[in-house]
RNA sequence: GGGCGAUUAGCUCAGGUGGUUAGAGCGUCACAUUGACAUUGUGAAGGCCAGAGGUUCAAGUCCUCUAUCGCCCACCA
């Protein structure tokens, strides 16, 4: 027997076992055309910093079903990946450069700063993802290495320049002057997705505003008196009969005495405060929108740093809460403040900063998703779902995606961040008209206006436009044939905070872009929580650290774990006594393979054995366990499986089978048929233990491969290409 | 303001289309074990399955309502 048995179970091996099948080529799929194609893509990681449990738990699903089907006979592929993570980068290293006593602006001040910082990041995330990678490679990830792709691969970013060509072209992408979501501290817009939500206690103010011709006034609430300088009119509901009166009427801003309208319009809420809303177009959405429909101007006063512009008389150079506080105090020396009340409101925040969100106009470019968009780009996902081409896993999140769909809007994809995919478009300098140039050159004549010289954009990608086409974007660029292969891909799995950021968008970017759905299942895992069910987030410092996990206990430790009492879209809990309990399981095994090839070394050659009917009913039990198994996984019933495989191995298998055949076993002096009955039983166990290591391997490879690999008969090379065949 | 999920053993959670005495891990208690494994074994205690109605021969499972917790979405300033 291996000398490695006399000791327990050490997971320290799980390094040299993983370079052993990567040397071996068993992560590349198959090569055999005839056999059915299984694919997923590993949602991309970001290499910005270290795995945290959530990767740990979609790595470790994902691995157990491409180590299912690939046990299967199917040709599996896992595509590795790695993410630049755009904004969320730019952030990780804008802390960094903090620390160094910097920033980005300082950088980009400097000659060629754009370019350096672009280079520096570059080769930040050069080095986290080696990093990130060997985590990967730890939980016993078995992807195909040589098809690695990253998010900045020169040719995925053709495929991404490709589909904004075409979303041009149809008429698709547009660029205007809309109220975006801007951060002041990041110095750039977000999607309607990265603004989070915040209660805050704030104030209401009830302003006067005169009427033009001195006879009486409107009561106006607001909670931003800031930012009346830029009020271009007072807006109230056609149907109010309060105001019918007023409508048509000029009246005076409080702060410029400037002669303003009072204008109809559905949407101010009648039932709110007076019912009189001031329009300032300039800093609010639902403004800017009344604004258009009345042809009122737009007065900004407020800058990009979230401070007062000149438009903004006496608050200008004024931070936006100083500037509040000034506003009232005028408005009270004018006699026009009526009165204050406390007021919580939700107030829309950077998700990265918790800074206030400032809502501007600027000029972006916007996917449709409202007007052709929605009949070319959306419905089309609907249907998918709808028609079940796509399933969703579990069903409820549907309700959820169809939800999103029907009433999103149009996505702002342009970022003011260096860290991205640059937006490839031309500006002409003499007529402001764009091209889209995805070779990078600048156009040579301007087709509007024949001027010649010209701006390059400089706004990048929202990261998620480029990840949203992540399942083509990496197979048209792995190798030939990898895309009428492998796309649509089996599944795509992954956790569901990110359903609408990336699902939806992979969904809507692969119909409209390859006329087909980019996969065939979404399965959508919970988050981990930790012992009371918060979020794990490093600011909260309740993380666990999986790869710390790791070297305590093991790989195979930590992923049942995360597997066992893992329901789809419910939330997991982890704890160390679970990680323990699982561990001992290792160990068990390991035992239990000792004991075996112990008895089975001490007989004679296993082929000229027979099996008993009693024993062969032995295996029969073992085999309906594993079709059972098999059963649950293509089920997507993975805590189930792995439950089920565990408890036959255990409690059957251990406890039950092997304490039944130890007085054989060990019993001397046989009789002529006690020795048959006793090389029965060492080859009935032979074979369970067999059957038992290759059900366990998708859940715990690196234990069920070192027993295998010590085993005294074995057909295959190693555990990993070993047939399930029931 | 809409929507979703959860509520089952002391703790953390499982319980496909309703069908025998409701399961697991950890914890607790008793006992055992010098030959596979103390990272063990055998056994035990512990559950009006959140509450109230309803459908059914039969409900943890299906329907309605209520309560509590958590989450998501939302342009009432």
């Amino acid at each position: 027997m291996h000398e490695d048995f006399l000791q327990p179970y050490n997971h320290s091996q799980e390094k040299s076992i993983y370079t052993l099948w990567e040397e071996g080529g068993f992560f590349a799929p198959d090569s055999d055309e005839t056999k059915e194609p299984f694919c997923i893509i590993m949602p991309p990681p970001n290499a910005n910093g270290s795995l945290h449990v959530g990767h740990a738990v979609g790595i470790t699903i994902e691995d157990m079903m491409t180590r299912f089907a690939r046990m299967r006979g199917k040709r599996a592929l896992w595509l590795p990946a790695a993410d630049h993570a755009g904004f969320e980068t730019q952030v990780v290293f804008e802390k960094k450069l903090e620390k160094e006593g910097t920033s980005r602006f300082e950088v980009l001040k400097e000659e060629g700063g754009r370019e350096k910082l672009y280079e520096r990041i570059f080769a930040f995330t050069q080095e986290n993802k080696k990093h990130m990678e060997g985590q990967v490679q730890e939980l016993g990830a078995s992807c195909d290495w040589s098809r690695s792709t990253f998010t900045l691969d020169p040719d995925v970013i053709e495929v991404v320049y490709r589909t904004f060509q075409k979303l041009y072209d149809d008429g698709l992408v547009y660029r205007d002057k809309r109220t975006v979501h801007w951060c002041s501290k990041h110095q750039t817009a977000l999607s309607d997705l990265e603004v989070s939500w915040e209660e805050k206690d704030d104030e209401l103010f009830y302003v006067t505003y005169r009427c033009e011709d001195g006879e009486g006034s409107l009561s106006v609430a607001t909670t931003r008196p800031e930012t009346i300088y830029g009020d271009v009119a007072v807006a109230v509901h056609p149907d109010d009969p309060r105001y019918s009166n007023w409508i048509g009427k000029k009246v005076l801003n409080p702060l410029s005495g400037e002669s303003i309208p009072v204008v109809a319009d559905e949407a101010v809420e009648q039932s709110f405060a007076t019912g009189a809303l001031k329009i300032t177009p300039a800093h609010d959405a639902l403004d800017f929108e009344i604004g258009k429909r009345h042809h009122l101007a737009t007065i900004e006063t407020i800058d990009f740093f979230g401070k007062m512009n000149s438009n903004a008389g006496e608050l200008e150079g004024m931070n936006i809460s100083d500037a509040r506080k000034k506003a009232i105090e005028i408005l009270e020396e004018k006699g026009l403040l009526e009165k204050r009340e406390s007021y919580t409101h939700q107030v829309g925040v950077c998700y990265k900063c918790r800074r206030v969100i400032e809502p501007m106009i600027l000029s972006q470019w916007f996917v449709d998703l409202t007007d052709k968009g929605k009949e070319k780009i959306v419905q089309p996902a609907i249907d998918a779902v709808t028609r079940g081409d796509i399933t969703i896993i579990p069903d409820f999140q549907k309700k959820i995606f169809f939800h999103w769909l029907e009433n999103i809007r149009d996505w702002n994809i342009s970022r003011q961040i260096v860290w991205g995919i640059p937006i490839p478009v031309y500006y002409c300098e003499s007529c402001e008209k764009e091209e889209v140039c995805i070779d990078g050159k600048a156009p040579s004549v301007c087709k509007k206006c024949s001027g010649t010289s010209f701006r390059k954009e400089t706004d990048v990608f929202d990261t998620w436009f480029s990840s949203g086409q992540w399942p083509f974007a990496t197979l048209q660029t792995t190798g030939e044939g990898d895309f009428d292969t492998f796309y649509p891909t089996s599944v795509m799995e992954t956790a569901y905070d990110i359903l609408f950021f990336w699902v939806a968008r992979m969904v809507m970017l692969g119909i409209y872009t390859t006329g087909k759905i980019p996969f065939k299942t979404v399965y959508l895992h919970g988050l981990v929580r930790d012992k009371d069910k918060k979020k794990m987030s490093k600011s909260k410092g309740n993380v666990i650290d999986p790869l710390g996990i790791v070297d305590q206990y093991g790989a195979d430790a930590l992923r049942m774990a995360l597997i066992v009492g893992n329901s789809p879209g419910q939330d997991v809990v982890i704890s160390e006594e679970k990680i323990k309990g699982y561990r001992n399981f290792s160990n068990k095994l390991w035992n239990i393979a000792r004991f075996i090839i112990t008895h089975v070394e001490k007989g004679g050659a296993l082929e000229e054995s027979v099996v008993t009917d009693e024993d062969r009913v032995l295996y029969e039990t073992c085999i309906k366990t594993k079709q059972r198994v098999a059963e649950q996984m293509d089920q997507y019933r993975f805590s189930q499986a792995a439950e089920d495989a565990y408890h036959y191995v255990w409690h059957v298998l251990a406890d039950e089978l092997i304490e039944a055949k130890k007085d054989i076993l060990f019993k001397e002096d046989l009789s002529s048929e006690e020795l048959l009955v006793q090389a029965s039983a060492r080859k009935v166990l032979f074979m369970l233990l067999l059957e038992s290591l290759v059900m366990l391997h998708p859940f715990m490879p690196f234990v069920t491969e070192a027993i295998y690999q010590r085993l005294p008969d074995k057909k295959k090379s190693a555990l990993i290409a070993e047939e399930w065949y029931v």
